[in-house]
Order: structure tokens, then sequence, then C-alpha cells
DNA sequence: GCCGGAATGGAATAAATATTCTATCTCTAA
DNA sequence: TTAGAGATAGAATATTTATTCCATTCCGGC
């Protein structure tokens, strides 16, 4: 055995994960990727659980373990389980926890936005329109080009749905408006746009999105309320109700909105192939 | 056997244990006490480790556990356990049958991503390193201008930040790469960088994250686990282990740690002034 | 294509751990 | 003080879980 020391805490168990990790076989990387994604699982299951997770035998985890320095499993997970001190029982337990470590601590401000996250995911599953949904999907994946505006506090999501459309080889522009630059030209007839803009909405959003519509495009509006300017006649609206904390706003929903919407028309087109 | 049923919950377990304390031999009045006082070491405790702190048999912690209206220990054990990992069922799995399926309607796929956003910010939750963040938050909140980059997959994050920064009065420079440009000699003596990178890894802001610890700047990494080569000395790692969806990632979580970041800067900024 | 070493899977074995059982103890009530 | 019920300790057993071992597969160099 070439390992000289097993790691003594976490930090250590980190490093040595890291210097291993440069050559490895593919059975041990998957070890090494399992294990340094589920860190917290080490210390309540058993090897078989672990190797079933990284879709490993168990005999392939114990020989990682022994990479690691470790004389089995066993060492390694004692050491998970000693540090495991930080009692976390339950969910909301785990947020007061962070909370309790100051008032205005970042990890008091981390639980309040991982409520709010939550919050807005529960509320957005809760109200969604399944029907507009459907029928923003159905006009996206007809269009030829996608073309996307969304910009400052929105422009995450633009770029997000840019990147997905790319992945997924679907023609798409993203409006980001460098240099002042307008692009509305760009629309073309068959082309489709999705809008994204909360209050204070922006105008040059608001502008794109009247283009299109008045050239007859589709257009899919990702925006907060039912007061929106983006609520123009023939738009189908897709409204997020983000749980604001302080003066931001997590965008989880919005976001989880987004990716629906790309992946559906992905494999929309997909099919239809 | 007079117990009716397993407690299903910590809170169950909780009332259980009340309501069971009224009268108790003496034995059983140990296991009481020394369980509601340590039941962060049930999940990772053997009973006869949880027998040997009561100061009793093993088999009295048997009786007792028995007596919560648990077939056994084992049973009590898996209650905890399964309460302190957060279960990550098989996404990749469940989006293929989606596809698989066909006619995924796309309320359905968003009920799915709704899913993975909140598991994943429970995750962060209960695994985010309370002094990495407070660490990272110091080093930033002394940097004149903090740099950002994120790629690709990230980009919307560096983008989120790049925003609240800037709505915040806080000098930063966000490097999109854009025309392949490769901005790093604007690392300047007191900046700061946050680099955000995922597996698959981008090597460009692998190597920014370098050039910036090369020069002895302050270094924030967002990424995925322990392997991922922005672990390099001397920067600050902040893991987020978020739930893929298919080849997708929701972002939620990311996102969260993401604000709450920037927030925790602006504020600890303000309070300097 | 063939050899040799590393890597792997799976069954066999060893160890740890939970659970049950029974003899013994303790306490209470008559 | 002495039945007798309940409680307890500790050993015996059953079960689960870790670990080892070896035959087989895979891969890189010749």
């Amino acid at each position: 055995m070439n390992s000289p020391a097993a790691p003594r805490d976490i930090e250590e168990f980190n490093d040595r994960l890291q210097a291993v990790s440069a050559d490895l076989p593919r059975r041990m990387r998957q070890c090494a990727e399992y294990l340094s994604e589920n860190m917290d699982r080490i210390a309540v299951s058993t090897v078989a659980e672990l190797a079933a997770g990284a879709e490993v035998q168990p005999s392939a985890m114990m020989r990682f373990c022994q990479m690691l320095g470790f004389s089995g499993f066993s060492e390694m997970q004692r050491l998970f389980r000693s540090v495991y001190a930080v009692s976390l029982p339950d969910y909301s337990d785990r947020l007061s926890n962070l909370r309790d470590r100051g008032a205005d601590s970042p990890s008091a401000l981390l639980a309040e936005f991982v409520d709010a996250g939550r919050l807005s995911l529960e509320r957005l599953a809760a109200t969604v329109d399944a029907r507009s949904l459907d029928e923003a999907v159905a006009k996206l994946a007809q269009a030829h080009t996608i073309h996307l505006i969304g910009l400052r506090r929105s422009f995450p999501i633009a770029s997000y749905l840019s990147y997905a459309f790319e992945k997924m080889g679907i023609s798409s522009m993203l409006h980001d408006m460098t240099g002042q630059m307008d692009h509305r030209h760009a629309l073309r007839e068959g082309d489709a746009l999705i809008a994204i803009t909360f209050a204070p909405y922006r105008q040059e959003t608001v502008d794109l999105a009247q283009a299109a519509s008045d050239r007859g495009l589709p257009v899919v509006a990702i925006t907060d309320n039912a007061m929106s300017p983006l609520r123009l006649p023939g738009v189908v609206p897709l409204l997020v109700a983000e749980v604001d904390f302080g003066e931001f706003r997590a965008l989880s929903a919005t976001l989880s909105l987004a990716i629906t919407l790309a992946v559906s028309v992905g494999s929309r087109r997909n099919a239809a192939k």
C-alpha cells in the first residue's frame, strides 16, 4: 500500500480526493465522483448502498477507500461519523441552525434565500397555467429561430435559455443589447420570441415584444403578473410570482420554468423529426 | 406488544418519547433521557454505543426501542438516517422515462424540475460549509474590484452576480470571453475573483482562477465537488451539489448561494463605511 | 494477434452488530 | 417474609455488513 496516512478530517479528505483524482481508472473515478458529491451520505450509508449509488461493486468501493489511505470503508466512515457532530435532524432545524449563527451572518441570509426559493418553487407548481404552457411550447416548437430577450435581472434567464437551446441544437438568438444595438430587424417570418421582464419592466424588452407581435410572430412572455406591459394581445403569458427577499429575487422559480420550456420545446422538436 | 405504530418522522418520535416518559422504570428512563439529548447521534451510532452512553445494557436499549413502537433498534435508526439524508431519486432515469412515454406534458416536466430544485435547495442548506462562506464574504468585502467568470452553463450565475454588484454599487468586472478576448491583465493588486464552473469544467475559468491565485489575489470558487480543478491551494471553495435532471441542471441552489454571497458582501461593505 | 499487468466482478469469508432468550434480580403487596 | 410480576444483565444466536480473494476481463505495448 503506497498510501502514507489516512485523512484526519474532512479537509484532508477533500485534499486527498483532489490529489488522487488526477489519473484514475474508470470505476475508481466513479467512486471519487460519487463520494465527493454525496459526502453527506457517507456517515449514514453502508458500502453496499454507496457502491450502488456510484454504480460500482462493493469491492471496488473498498479498494477506493484504501486508495485514499484508509484501512477500509469502516475507517473512512468513522471519520465522517465523528465529524457528524452538527446535528441536522430536520429540514427546518437545518435552516434554523444556519440562522442561529448570527442574525446577519451569511449563513442566516442563505437560509432566508433557500426558504424563499423553496416557497417560490412550490407556488410556481401550484399556479402555473398548464394551458398557457402547452400553448407556448407548441408555438415555440414550430418556430425556425427562437429570439430571446431579457435584460438586467432577467438576463441570466435569457442567457440560460440561450445555452439550453444551443445544447439541443435549436437555432436561437440572444438579444443582449450590447452596445445598445437593436437587432429587431433580425426577426424573420417563421421565428418566435421569448421575452422576459419583471417590474420594473424594461422598455427595450417590451418594445421588442411589441415589434414581434406586430409582425405576427408568436411571442411568449415570462413576466410577473397580469398587469405587466408584456400582456399584449396574442402574446402567450407565463406568469411567475417569485418570492422576494429584500430587494433581491431568487429566480429559482423563473429558471425552473425556463428550463422546462427549453426541454419541452427540444423534445417536441425531436419527436417531430 | 401494546405499541400501535412506529413514529414516522422526528416529530412523532418526540411526541412518542414525551407520551411514554411519564412513568418509566429506571433503565428505561435512562434510555429516554439519553436518546432525547443525543438524537443527533442515533443515525450514526450502534446500539452498543448508545447503550453505553446511556449506561445501560444493549438489550435494555432494544426494549426501549420496541416500547416506542419500533420493531427494533434498526428500524428506529432507519428513521433517523432517512431524515438526515435527502434521498436523491435517479433523475436521468425519470427524464428518459418521461421522454419515452412520448406524451410528456410540459406541466409534468415542470413538476419534475420544481422537485429537483427543491431537493437542491434542501441539500444546499444541509451541506454548505458556513466557515468557507464566511471566509469568502470576508475576502470579497475587502477587494477593490470583484472579477467574475462563469461560462456556458455557469454564465447565468456570473451575470446575475454582475447585476447584483452593480445594483449595490460594488465595482465588478464580468469576464464573458466575447470574441475570445482574455482580459486577465485586468486583474490588479487588491482585486478578487469569483470563478464558477461545473463538470465538464471550462479550461478558461480554471486558467483565470490559476492566474489570479498565482498573483496572490483572493479567489472564491463556486463549483460542484471536491474533485473540481478549481480546488487550488489558497482558493476558498463553495461546493454546491446541484441535482441534475437529465443533462440539465436547475441552478436553483447555485443561484441562491450566489445571491447570498452578493448581498452579504454588499452589506459587509456598507457596514464598513 | 499475443502477452503481461492492471482493473474488475462476484462469490466466499470474516467481522461487527442487532436481536432474542433465559436465569437472576428487585421491588411491591399481601 | 415471601409470592409473584416486572425488570434486568449477559450470554447465545441471527442477521447484516465489511472485507478478502481469486478467476475473468480489459487494455496498452510489442
